[in-house]
DNA sequence: ACCTGAACACCGTTCAAGT
DNA sequence: ACCTGAACACCGTTCAAGT
């Protein structure tokens, strides 16, 4: 990318796994998983492949890493409010991570349980504690909205990568438009719910139609309270 | 693996589209997703790699034909009943898919909106249309089950394929275990949710626990009704 | 201690050549 | 029309050898 660098051409830096992630990070937005190699990795680094097995295991290794820098960045910020406000901003932190990266959402459930992973889970549990869940009930409503946290947000990552891939010039709109369509098309007999919201479909709005999904599942984990 | 195959060992049958896709299927069930090679493929076959590219494009193709292969027979069986007995007879038909085939998790999470889904997505719709919610929730209301339905067992898939990887025999039980443990483990203050439940997880049994969410969901659909 | 770069054992995919 | 198998352009990873 920069090839303004005039003269001493020699590295600025020693390598470090520091610089080396942030590199990785680099090459994963632009390209996605696949551009991220050790063959490219290095010669954007101006070293050789193997010189990047000193700092880092392997690619799996890598891939982590690159995962907690990113996101453990995108994270930080302790908004206050109610407990539903609350678990929304962390909702809406992890939506926009995962927009913004696309490569952290197969990275992300593939393993759970990573110590980013489970800080989030944490302040969404607690604040499922704060809206008055009994115990028993805690791990199921926190699970839940975890779960559908990460799985809208990977959706939404893939939906804009296939609207890159078969879009001409990576319209939203035309991959919506397109697939609206094809769902007007379909035998009303065979399909009755996609012939009925095809045109709701169309216009929703993915960032709205994510929260109105964590703001139904808040009203399930209210609804199943005791107190009613 | 069968190396009884006595006399005649000329091949038995003629390649087709249709072999290969059981093939890989079969490939893929053994050893995932990187099991899945055109070299492991045409050994099988008994034949070279360049004879399967006449039956299929590519291996993406091969992947969509493979899951719609296992998928369209693993949900066949029109369950009747209420609604959300329904809903939740599609979402545990997923649920066991994905457990037998955990290599169908990335690939419905990288393209929905694939003929098999869209069916799936058509039969939850329509159970949430016969639970009487009103138009503009609909869509909102069939996403959010989807959604939490595939991330659930995704991540149930994942987990599994975890515990066999990190523990010496596979066991689920004791990655409950590890896992459970670590959470005690973590300080209080830093993860007080975590905690808390690292018990209730320890003991916790995922297809239970899937049902739950499910219902969960269900739950905040019926709140969120004009009606109440 | 850190880096180099050739080499190994793989991939997916293509394509002239065969039947 | 369908199949063969060598070849191409890649991978991740290793490792003797250098500094």
């Amino acid at each position: 990318m920069a090839t303004g660098a005039r003269h001493t051409d020699r590295r600025e830096d020693a390598l470090s796994r520091e610089r080396i992630v942030d590199a990785a990070v680099e090459l994963l937005d632009i390209a996605g998983e696949s551009g991220l190699t050790f063959r490219a990795l290095s010669a954007q680094l101006k070293t050789g492949p193997g010189a990047i097995y000193w700092h880092v295991a392997n690619k799996s290794e890598l891939l982590d890493a690159a995962t907690d820098a990113v996101l453990s960045a995108a994270t930080t910020g302790d908004h206050a409010g109610s407990p539903a406000e609350r678990i929304r901003a962390v909702a809406l932190g992890l939506f926009d991570a995962i927009d913004q990266h696309p490569w952290l959402a197969p990275q992300l459930a593939n393993n759970p349980w990573k110590s980013v992973t489970l800080q989030l889970f944490d302040r969404v549990g607690q604040q499922v504690q704060a809206l008055g869940v009994p115990s028993p009930a805690q791990f199921t409503s926190a699970s839940a909205l975890m779960i559908y946290i990460l799985g809208a947000a990977g959706q939404n990552a893939a939906n804009a990568a296939n609207a890159r891939t078969q879009q001409p010039d990576g319209d939203r709109a035309a991959l919506l438009e397109t697939e609206s369509a094809a769902w007007e098309r379909l035998d009303r007999a065979g399909y009755p719910f996609l012939h009925d919201i095809a045109a709701q479909f169309r216009e929703h709005d993915d960032r709205a139609q994510f929260l109105a999904g964590v703001d139904l599942i808040l009203a399930g984990i209210t609804a199943l309270r005791p107190q009613g």
